[in-house]
DNA sequence: CTATTATTTAAGTATTTGCTTAAATAATAT
DNA sequence: ATATTATTTAAGCAAATACTTAAATAATAG
């Protein structure tokens, strides 16, 4: 952990460093929460997760795993990172779970549904 | 892999899960390409320096280094992997690289960095 | 109660990640 | 040429991740 000056390049511009690290520290907060959310979105599995709820409102992991062809313990793993985190909320309705999106207006996750794009049936 | 019938329950919608699935697949390039960016920006030290350059324009990995306090080497290594997936780009002046974000409309990243708020000052 | 179904949890393991330190490039200055 | 500076690259390693299979919960049905 080497904290000594590493940048001793005459343009180095003192003040901008300054400024920048301010910055950081003003947004520390929030650039914490987002890169948790990020990273949950990160995984391409728990995207698909994420992507299915947006549009099918609520889903079970049962389903999820047949949509996905993967296991339901694997799928249930993802859920639950997700449901920590609280992105996700659930309802039981007998044995069955349903997973739904936790929404918010000021969510990360509304940009990041807005650009994933369809590809045209090419058959 | 076990791809057996997973979920057998009544209230399975048959129809549901094949259109669902028929969702992934006209998406997937799309979920594939946004979930890599994601996974980038899903790093917090990632995230920090993409919010640096969106605000700054270019910055070099020393002064990176010197505003995040950390080693030059972990720094260029995030770098490496951001300029890899084609998120950033560089450009020299001397011994100096300079880094700055590949904009485009249609980036994931816009929404992200609308999404950071800064914490006013309490001091 | 026992059996079945939906789901979660736990344990094990292989892969990936993010740092570290040291060495290698690259550009400039002397 | 040698020295200095900025940066990258490589090797090593500890921690995190994402599956697997098996066992534990939870709810319902008989």
């Amino acid at each position: 952990m080497s904290l000594e000056i590493t940048c001793t390049r005459n343009e180095a511009d003192k003040k901008q460093i300054s400024r920048c690290k301010e910055t950081i520290e003003n947004s520390s907060d929030s650039l914490n929460a987002i890169s948790k959310v990020l990273s949950l979105a990160g995984s391409e599995v728990r995207l698909k997760i994420l992507f299915l709820l947006n549009i099918e409102n609520e889903l079970c992991p049962c389903d999820i795993a047949d949509i996905l062809e993967m296991s339901v313990p694997a799928v249930s793993q993802h859920i639950r990172k997700m449901k920590d985190a609280g992105i996700i909320t659930s309802r039981r309705e007998g044995q069955t779970l349903y997973y739904s999106l936790v929404k918010s207006e000021h969510n990360v996750l509304n940009g990041i549904f807005n650009s994933i794009s369809t590809k045209k049936k090419t058959a």
